[in-house]
DNA sequence: GTTGAACTATTCAACGAATGAACTATAGCA
DNA sequence: TGCTATAGTTCATTCGTTGAATAGTTCAAC
């Protein structure tokens, strides 16, 4: 690939990712009950899928620092959506799970997500949206290492 | 695809959609000089290629309201990045272009993170960078009419 | 055993981004 | 003319983020 082909490659790519970060973003929000943003519910959504995970994990997961996490997890444990439980061999670790509501909550929201992200898929041929995850992940990959 | 198939799937485009995201805009925030953040440079390069542009345009293709790229705007104007020249037909317009000093920063930000994602690139082959850019961008569209 | 380095989590002040309602000014149509 | 729609701003409020400072804990080396 030429100069000039991959700078349009990569121009092309800048603008579809904004796109559809900034749009299914917008979307998302629409999905969101009044009382939870859209972060939240990624918290909630990823200590869920885990099961159980740490402040400092979060933080790596989401790429912020740890006072980021201390206080989305705050307005959670308010709502009564998280618990929090003391590791017993190290006690400067507290471990974040969510509480039957929290679960209760992200479950609803999965479903809604899982049916508006089918819609989209509906669009492409099943060997289309196959290869473009496999790529996607790989990607992920790359990302990941760094 | 069966049900259970498509879940699967769903959850995986999801963990990758979030794990690029979350991981590219760490990295873009790297590099961005001191006096702007992310957010801003998304919008001075936004202007930037339409040339000219008003803050309704923003708004729409930022998924936001109009008050926010107002914000936006007053810190970029402050810092002498962008131009504010009132329309003459319709006094109600204010279309926005970049000075030669904001010109001069996006170009720069700009170059670096063409970089940036050429390296990633090369991890690709053509075809499959080809083909992923295809989907994404006919993602991107779908979004787009809706 | 004590000390010191490393680590976990929290607090705090400050800032940027976003919302939504209220407002100003203008345009354009009936 | 007067009504309605539109463009942009202002304001109070909330959320997410940073980075520095802090408290408490672990662990290994001395």
């Amino acid at each position: 690939m030429d100069e000039q082909t991959l700078k349009q490659a990569i121009e092309r790519y800048s603008a579809a990712m904004f796109t559809v970060n900034r749009r299914f973003n917008a979307i998302v929000r629409e999905l969101m009950p009044e009382e939870l943003t859209v972060d939240q519910y990624y918290i909630l959504s990823s200590i869920r899928s885990q099961g159980q995970c740490t402040s400092s994990e979060l933080a790596d997961i989401f790429c912020v620092g740890k006072s980021s996490i201390t206080a989305i997890i705050a307005r959670l444990f308010d709502k009564r959506w998280i618990r929090r439980i003391p590791d017993e061999k190290d006690r400067r670790v507290i471990y974040l799970s969510l509480t039957e509501e929290g679960e209760k909550l992200a479950a609803e929201i999965d479903l809604k997500i899982e049916g508006l992200m089918g819609n989209y898929l509906n669009r492409f041929t099943d060997e289309e949206a196959q290869r473009f995850l496999e790529t996607y992940e790989k990607l992920a990959n790359v990302l990941l290492e760094t």
